[in-house]
DNA sequence: TCTATCGTTCGTAAACGATAGAACAATTAA
DNA sequence: TTAATTGTTCTATCGTTTACGAACGATAGA
């Protein structure tokens, strides 16, 4: 697998970032992905097709939401927490402590 | 003018509300509400048309960001921020502090 | 009344997004 | 070399979203 683009720091902009985290089977991902970091993306059980977990992917990365480093056949996701931390504190933990309804 | 939906505090979802504020318009909308409340839909300065301007007002309304209410010939807007802090807590203020990238 | 104001609603067009299947590429294991 | 695994990319479809102008409705004021 070869290396993916990833926005840096500094150009994360907040509309991006709500708008990738404003879908259930992403904030799905991002919510595992907060619990224990480090999986492939084929561990998650969405109730997508792969092609389409794939769509979601490529958009959490673009927004700069989370990591994904190429590791024999697989991704291997993580949250960009630091980065995420520094331009926009609170938000991802106020989203990660949500609860109710989706 | 009518009274207008409101969604309860209860029935408010995260990604209803997240992605009612991953638009620009709606978020700038927003941040002029949190600085002072009680302003009528006219006095926003948008980029867009004005039937353009209610469709993002209702979008913000359905999700349960804002209040409409009624008085005389226009609509007084406010943040439902008790909803939001009960419902999500921090989640507005992070977002209402960021800097940056819109 | 008549008029002006405020915002909604309607109709329409263009752009976007979520979805899936098929084909593809890269890697690993047999 | 062959096969299996992992995930991407391509293509297409279908519904949603954003946008605007025109028409409408409600209210307030002259």
């Amino acid at each position: 697998m070869r290396e993916l683009n990833h926005p840096p720091r500094k150009s994360l902009t907040l509309t991006g970032v709500l708008y990738a985290l404003s879908d259930p089977v992403r904030l799905a991902i991002v919510k595992h992905l907060a619990e224990d970091g480090g999986k492939a993306c084929g561990t998650f059980c969405l109730p997508v097709a792969k092609s389409t977990a794939s769509h979601h992917f490529r958009v959490l990365r673009e927004a700069g939401v989370i990591q994904m480093r190429p590791e024999g056949t697989q991704y291997i996701n993580s949250l960009r927490r630091e980065d995420l931390d520094a331009r926009f504190p609170g938000l991802i933990e106020s989203v990660l402590r949500a609860t109710g309804p989706i």
